[in-house]
Formats: C-alpha cells, sequence, structure tokens
DNA sequence: GTTACTGCAAACGATTTGCAAGTGG
DNA sequence: CCACTTGCAAATCGTTTGCAGTAAC
C-alpha cells in the first residue's frame, strides 16, 4: 500500500517531467492544484475544486483551473467524466482502485464497483490498431431505492391504464430485476 | 437480420406504450423524431439531428427536440454519449451491435468496436444493488495515425531536452505500444 | 527582457425556461 | 374545452476567450 505523500511526490515529478518535456512553465499554481486534486479521493467538479481551493486559502481564478486541468487530462494524471448532467467531472488517475461508474438514472447519484477487472489483456488484444490509454465503463441502471420505487411506480401505472405491457417491455423490464 | 422497416415499427410501438403509460401525449413531432433517429445508424447531437429534419423538410423546434429526446432517454430507445467535448451525442439504442466506443486523445475521433462482449453475464453478477439497464463503455487512446505521430514527437523532445524519462513514464508509455 | 501564465470580465454555445398560441384527448 | 405540447426568444450555466498585468526562465 502506498502512502498518500509518496503518491503526491510521485505524481508532483510526473506532473514535472511532463511540463519540462512540452515546454510548459512550472508556476505555484499548477502544483497547487494537482496537489488538491491528489489530496483528496473520490469525483469532483471545477465548481467544488474552485470552492475547496478558495476555503483552503489558496486563491486562483477559474480560468486557470481550466487550463492546468487541460494539462492534467493531457499528462493523463487526471481523467474526466461526463455522466448525466452537463456538468465534467473528473477524477486522480491514481491511487483509485480500477472500478467501473453505476449511475442510477432515476436519482443520478453515481456508485463506484471494487476492483472491477472488466478489462484483460486478451481483450485488449481484440482490439486493433489502437493503443489503450486507459478506459471508462458507465453502467446505468436504477439503485435498491429507486428500482423499489420504479417497480411500485409501474405496477401503478399498469392498473390505471388497465394495460399489459407487451413481450419486448416485460424483457426489458426483466433485465433490470435486481442481482441478488 | 431484421429489416430497418420492422425495427421502427417495433420501437414505434414500444415508444407509444411508453407514452400512453406515463401518461403523454402522442404528437406527430415525437414520433417523427423517434423515426426520424431510427432511420440512420451512428452518433448524433442536437444540432444535427436539427438540420436533417429540417432537409427533410420536417419543422420542428430545438426546444421540442430537447424534450423528446429526454423522453427517449427514459424510455431507454435512444443513450447519451458525452466524449472529449461539451456537445452531447446521442446514438438509437437498438439496430446497432453491441459495441465499445475508441476515443482518440489526440485527434479526437471516435471509433466503435465490433461485437465487444466485455461485460458478460458472469460479471453482471458481481454487481449487486444494483439493477442494470445499459452501459458504456470509452476507451481512450491514440488511433494508429496519432500514435505514429506521437512517437515521433515524444523521441524529438527527448533529444531537445537531452532528458530521459523516468521509470513510471516508462511504464505509461509501454501500455500505449500498439496492439498487434 | 521575452514570452507564457494568471486573473478578470466579457463572450460563447449548448441546453433550459417562460410564455403565448396550438392541438391532443 | 382543459391542460399538455409546441415554437419562439430570452435566460441560464458551464466553459472559453481577450486582454492587461505578472512572473517564469
Amino acid at each position: 500500500m502506498i502512502t498518500n505523500q509518496k503518491l503526491r511526490k510521485q505524481v508532483k515529478d510526473e506532473f514535472m517531467n511532463y511540463l519540462t518535456l512540452n515546454k510548459h512553465r512550472k508556476t505555484p499554481e499548477r502544483f497547487a492544484i494537482l496537489d488538491h486534486i491528489y489530496s483528496t479521493k473520490g469525483h469532483f467538479d471545477m465548481d467544488s475544486l474552485y470552492n475547496s481551493m478558495i476555503d483552503a486559502n489558496f486563491r486562483v481564478s477559474r480560468a486557470t483551473l481550466y487550463n492546468t486541468i487541460q494539462l492534467l487530462l493531457d499528462s493523463g494524471l487526471v481523467v474526466r467524466h461526463q455522466f448525466g448532467d452537463n456538468t465534467a467531472k473528473y477524477e486522480r488517475t491514481f491511487g483509485n482502485e480500477n472500478h467501473a461508474h453505476l449511475i442510477c438514472t432515476s436519482c443520478g447519484q453515481v456508485w463506484e464497483t471494487k476492483n472491477s477487472n472488466i478489462f484483460t489483456p486478451s481483450q485488449q488484444k481484440k482490439i486493433k490498431n489502437f493503443s489503450i490509454n486507459h478506459y471508462n465503463m458507465y453502467i446505468y441502471g436504477l439503485c435498491s431505492k429507486c428500482n423499489h420505487t420504479n417497480k411500485l411506480h409501474v405496477k401503478k401505472l399498469e392498473r390505471e391504464n388497465e394495460l399489459k405491457l407487451d413481450i419486448d417491455k416485460k424483457e426489458k423490464i426483466d433485465i433490470i430485476e435486481p442481482l441478488i
């Protein structure tokens, strides 16, 4: 288990290399943003990053945040997600387990799977003419709470409409039954 | 092999059911939009959908397109993607092979894999307390063209900087070597 | 010193919303 | 004929950009 202190040093070195190689300047803002991102786990958006940096008494403009996040994406230290809404979410690349995202289409909450080895090396070999850097997997469905509510809702609607769902619809609903 | 004619009828019936069940009105705009989407394959965004409907001599407002696409998402007939940029892309759910998306982080082009059975039933069982409706897989990396350009670029930068990449960086670059 | 970077505010563009007119049930 | 839906235009909101001042190199 790598310590957070060590990880922060490693990614700083990595970023330093990236900036040197690509002839970008090493400003305090850039390292502060990287370090800030790597001092917490989980997802964040630009607004929460901005607020959390201000709260930590580090004055930085939104323009600089957007500028820097692009460098972090390019250097592979941060990944970008976009779930249901139109606000981009970001996540540090290292120090997180390999995981897929579970997005509830009803309440919008996002969960993560633990240690999902969905993408094995043998499967990677199948993909020709493309060199993989990283991947994101988004699984849409209903969380247990919404699934429960939804089933009651569908039943209610069926009754109200005195209408039976056709075969296609039935198959679809079968798919979204809870998996033990 | 299902004919496109038959598929269009099926999804229309499905949409009809959805609208009935949820007490939404069956307007000509809604069915025209669905049918328009299911008469072509591939990705589209709201702007291209709007223009292509106008070209097909069907006057519809953007407000109605956004309204209707939400119903189509809710009914599961259309899926939404958001790749690198901040424009949502959409895709019809049925009549497409099960595929993952390959996104080149350099040129931004998007490819699809054919018949990728990445997500097997046994893997689905691992996910507890979540009922899966559908999933999207986004694989980021470099297409063969950009990968070639990038390797030359990195070599050039290394020479210019008289700098060897450290171990971490080396490992990372290994990952993005072409896979046969 | 030169040039890239920062911060600010204004611009941008995709999406959403308010409201009057239209139409499905 | 009621109220949901459409179309239009204005509003919204995340993100990008232009520009003047600042700092990395």
